[in-house]
DNA sequence: CGCTAGAATGTAAACGCTTACATTTATAAA
DNA sequence: TTTATAAATGTAAGCGTTTACATTCTAGCG
């Protein structure tokens, strides 16, 4: 593999003026410009990024940590940061945290050794304690899916109180009043700002929160059959299910239509996230959008101007979900609704 | 940032010494270790990564490129290279080809950019020829889901025409003679061998091959849906139909459905992949095991033997694909069945 | 034609490690 | 004790860049 300096050889300059006509820094006459270009061309020379990065320190490298690679989610937030960060001619390193702690830290460990110049984090696992210790530890690093006081300029966040409360409006502007919940892990901010958001809604249309009819679950499908099944096992007159993710909802689908029950003309069913495959069920599942490509986006616009300078970047904080109203949700049943004049 | 100078004058040895305790190479007096352990500890200090590989010529990365990064696959695929390459202290760099040719090849030519050890390639739009041709230019690379003649050990591939066959052989078995077939882009290998399989089947069950009833699709949803509606347009006799991938069966579920057709009691519908939310569906799809993450592991594999000479790992190429029968495939209706006798 | 300011280029010192080789120190046999 | 041998440690030369600074051109002016 050739280096800078046959390059240089070859092209009868020095190594300042290779590097130089690299990196389109400091003043290169045209035909000396053009002695090198042909010099690296005609060597196939690839300057190594090792030696670019130990002198220059920068790696044009960002971290990207995701608690978890599987999961549309993941999907699309990579595709994004990946996409965007190409257009700057920086590039992306991948890392997985595989939603445990400890490896969170590994992984943030791991980016940081690598020299990035910035890091973009979506974590679930560990503490704002923890990520607020490490403002002065680690390259710049802004966060996508969190809200953490003492450093909300660095959250690109969704609004998902208001979330949760658009999915749950969207059932009693319907005439919902026995509405049930299945929840995040309430550790988890985004969990209990949806939950959050559910309790308002309910508030808001004069409803008392029935405690009964709310449960925690973990985001994962299994779950959310589990709990649709506790919910019908209460017999209560409940006639819509809220689910704080679509994960637990396709697993409530599941169950409810196991047990006959007809989606949405007996029960309505509301999810959150709007994964791509929510739309692909049957019925098409009624959920609320989380923008993760545009936030994606946003994290790399931060990422561009404070670790590259780079000017003019609108960024944005905080992300509004929206409802997306599909098959899987519709009107109170009739006798319910009479039920409650 | 402590430097390795400093932590051999805090510990009092030399840089030979300290960076013996690092890698574990070399004899060291366990007295001496101890002290130098002590000096990184109290220094905190990271080694940089940087000055390592240009030292010693090796990243300790792996290259993984991934045709695209969203999708179900991909995530699966990720998940598994990562989690295994963790285990033996490597890392994965990631980099997404976004389906095109040109991106591809920059990718490719950004890992090697990067001095990875080695590369782990998920490509479709490159060329085998170009492949072949990178064999000397590149570091050691395995290639999932592709069969190059004169790279067959660098292959880690699935046998699609197998598993093609298995599709249309399990609607064979129940009595489905009209069977229509949504194939995947036709230049891409493992379309055609998908393809080829369906066309094994029917052979051995004595039938004719329907061209009218075969139509090119590229593995989107929307297509699928398109094609499921030329073909029920056909006005034949079809009573299932098999699609080379999950993504075009959810498209053509939604138009049999939305036409009034019950699936599996009117018309079977078949898959291929055994996508996650394959399962979510209703009714669950019938399709084809492809089995990533196992294969992923085992491109490890063949990066951990070939370029970091590490034994006894088993490599295996070939992967067999499997039926996984669910609800939307079923027996052919007793009225058609009558019809051939 | 000499002079000077800039432009263009060159020189050489980092950057922080690894590693072949040299040197010192410990161990054990004679 | 010596002495031979092995173990432990140290020395210093890279690895391939970037970049501050030094030097040499070049062009335009008086």
């Amino acid at each position: 593999m050739a280096t800078i300096y046959e390059v240089s050889k070859l092209a009868g300059v020095s190594l300042a003026t290779v590097s130089r006509v690299m990196n389109n820094s400091g003043k290169v006459r045209d035909a000396t410009r053009r002695k090198v270009l042909d010099a690296m061309e005609q060597l196939d020379y690839q300057p190594n990024s090792f030696a670019q990065s130990l002198a220059s320190n920068r790696s044009n490298c960002v971290g990207v940590l995701v608690s978890e690679m599987h999961g549309p989610i993941f999907g699309e937030m990579l595709t994004a940061i990946d996409t965007e960060l190409h257009r700057s001619g920086k590039f992306a390193l991948i890392a997985g945290g595989h939603n445990d702690e400890e490896k969170e830290a590994e992984a943030i460990r791991f980016l940081s050794s690598r020299n990035c110049d910035a890091l973009i984090l979506h974590v679930e696992a560990l503490s704002n304690e923890f990520l607020l210790s490490m403002l002065d530890r680690l390259p710049p690093f802004v966060m996508i899916n969190r809200e953490i006081e003492g450093m909300a300029d660095r959250c690109i966040s969704l609004d998902n109180e208001h979330g949760g409360y658009l999915a749950t409006h969207s059932l009693l502007e319907q005439g919902h009043t026995h509405i049930a919940y299945i929840s995040g892990p309430q550790e988890w901010a985004d969990a209990s700002a949806r939950l959050a958001g559910h309790n308002r809604a309910l508030t808001e249309f004069g409803l008392e929160l029935d405690e009964r009819l709310v449960f925690e679950g973990d985001y994962l499908v299994p779950t959310g059959s589990r709990l649709a099944a506790a919910i019908l096992d209460l017999e209560l007159p409940v006639t819509a299910i809220v689910c704080a993710n679509d994960e637990m909802a396709v697993g409530a689908m599941e169950v409810l239509r196991s047990r006959k029950h007809v989606i949405p003309s007996d029960i309505s069913l509301v999810g959150y996230d709007n994964v791509r495959w929510s739309s692909f069920l049957n019925p098409k599942l009624t959920t609320v959008n989380y923008p993760v490509a545009d936030m994606s986006r946003m994290a790399v616009n931060w990422v561009l101007k404070q670790a590259y300078g780079e000017e003019g970047l609108p960024v944005r904080n905080v992300f509004e979900p929206e409802l997306i109203r599909r098959e899987s949700s519709g009107p109170a049943p009739v006798a319910d609704r009479m039920a409650n004049l």
